[in-house]
DNA sequence: ACCGATCGTTGAAACGCTTCGACGATCGAT
DNA sequence: ATCGATCGTCGAAGCGTTTCAACGATCGGT
């Protein structure tokens, strides 16, 4: 292993002198810098993690913790997690991964080890056990997701209920008046989980703001219920002219194949949109137009913040992630 | 933060009993080791993990390399990287996350800044770039899953080919003769990724040994494919009378779905067997019996040979992990 | 020609831990 | 009673880095 000394050695200056010259904290004369990067890259050295970590203030490693509960749909949760990881990065942070039996004691223990310099908080519930534990640690954290308290929090999501309005708009522009909003699974909105609670709230008083017919929906997961679900909407006295969608992935293909099944045209006979979805609603047969959840947009600015306010906590704030339209000829006006 | 000497400071004694009360290393007396971890306890005493890195040889890191390919299925992707991560806190060990884009420029950047005691390398390919690199790397390391040159490695994964061996046995003994092999779109076995090929040779060549009609074939993942596909098989002049899938979870649904349109019953039509795979073939409709590809057994192993050599490199060796067979009556004698 | 400021470089301290060598106390064997 | 071995404890060195205080050299202003 070659340390400080050797590439000092090599560069014919003293330790501090090689420190320095790599730091960029003091001025260093052109000359000797080069010197020191030319041994150092000649050498390949990199810098003993632990001697840094002991002598400085940093040990360029993050914690993340994401859960993995027994609905959480992988990809998805995969996809953060990378997005977490490739944006540290980019600031020469390493990502150390917490699973979830660890989430607390987990925490707690990195925190008190002084291994991490700051913390990721992925998959944030409404009422989340890690959260009282961030505030307690004092760890500079940000929090993915928005919980119901975020006293003293840092938090970074999509703004879910700019994405609800932004479709909502989309569809009365062209003069729908009757929406139904199919959401997950009743289970989810009772655990208080996150955003599908912020897009039905939000669906519920803008579409009453705007006096229009809205209807919201649960559906279970599996085919029947997906079906069920959808016929009665249909067969209902005065069906919607378009859905919006904010479902597991499968759910949304099978309303869509349902939808094929009774000979209903999307975008002909009824406007589909789907809100916050981390999947490819591109390759939907049809291609539905869609306001994703984009991991990289949202964990960027997570890891910025957390980089910004090194080494400090960053300045409590709920910071939203704007939405963004992506059409794919799934709408068009009522029939 | 609570340092060592706190710790020594409250049980009276100097911080080197302590550090060898709560090491072991030494003998302490019973009286004095209480005294130490008590006061350790109720001070909240976590050793500075760069400290500890710097004075002693060990980090208690592991790296994890998994790279995320445009065809990794995520779960499972998902399910390595928790098992390996859940094994490792049992040894004290947490893992750091090296993403694809890193594979090698992180593994080389955290072997020597000493970050991690060891490195295990998930989902491991015929010709893995990251196999050469551990090589020469020198660092601990353990593949999960079997490049082509093993030299010097140390790799675990389940035994397919006994895994195969095991499926065709259990047909062959209720009478079966003609088995078809449904496998990967063409392009996994062009890649030379590893189990695919693994299982589709072993069953070439095991079928054949035992004097069987058997054929494998090839599936994109699209649902016409698939549809194409079996019926190709089934409309042949001497059909195949069971099924042996190793393919993703969409494609043996496909299959099973289009065996229902079909009017085939399963097993009493056509026995089906689902072999490597990493989803739960319980659920699918009918149930299907597996001889799964579990990501804890394997994790668990990996870890296991990694903690044991420590702080050498694990002796090269490549270990088996045994199939085992779950029974969901999705096989029975041939019609 | 001299003084103070600025620039580039250096030695040394400090970070918290592990571990080696040493030392007094205790004990069993002679 | 004496000696050697064993046991429990301790002081100090050392790990590789960052950073502070300090120092000589250079330079512009008088």
């Amino acid at each position: 292993m070659t340390t400080i000394h050797d590439v000092a050695r090599a560069a014919g200056v003293s330790i501090s002198t090689v420190s320095y010259a790599l730091s960029g904290k003091r001025s260093i004369a052109e000359t000797t810098r080069r010197r020191v990067t030319d041994a150092a890259s000649r050498l390949g050295y990199q810098p003993h993690a632990g001697a840094r970590m002991m002598a400085g203030t940093r040990t360029q490693i993050f914690a993340v913790t994401a859960p993995l509960r027994h609905d959480t749909y992988a990809p998805a949760h995969m996809a953060f997690v990378l997005a977490v990881a490739t944006a540290a990065r980019r600031h020469d942070y390493d990502i150390l991964l917490l699973t979830e039996d660890e989430a607390t004691k987990g925490l707690s223990r990195v925190a008190s080890s002084r291994l991490v310099d700051g913390v990721i908080v992925l998959d944030v519930s409404a009422h989340d056990e890690r959260v009282d534990l961030v505030r307690s640690l004092g760890l500079p954290t940000v929090l993915v997701g928005i919980p119901d308290d975020t006293t003293d929090l840092a938090c970074v999501d999509l703004d879910f209920e700019a994405a609800v309005r932004l479709a909502v708009d989309r569809l009365t522009a062209l003069g729908h008046r009757r929406i139904a909003h199919i959401g997950h699974p009743q289970e989810i909105y009772d655990r208080g989980s996150n955003f599908p609670l912020r897009v039905r709230t939000e669906f519920g008083s803008y579409t009453g703001g705007l006096g229009l017919e809205a209807v919201f929906v649960t559906s279970e997961t599996d085919g029947a219920s997906v079906r069920a679900t959808v016929k009665a909407l249909l067969d209902a006295d005065e069906p919607p002219t378009a859905l919006l969608l904010h479902a597991q992935e499968s759910v949304q293909a099978g309303v869509l194949g349902y939808l094929a099944e009774r000979g209903i045209s999307v975008p002909r006979d009824l406007s589909v949109i789907s809100v916050g979805s981390t999947f490819d609603t591109s390759r939907f047969e049809p291609a539905l137009d869609v306001i994703p959840l984009v991991a990289t947009a949202t964990c960027d600015v997570a890891v910025d913040l957390l980089i910004d306010s090194l080494p400090f906590p960053p300045t409590p704030r709920v910071q939203y992630v704007a939405p963004e339209y992506r059409s794919f000829d799934s709408v068009a006006p009522p029939p």
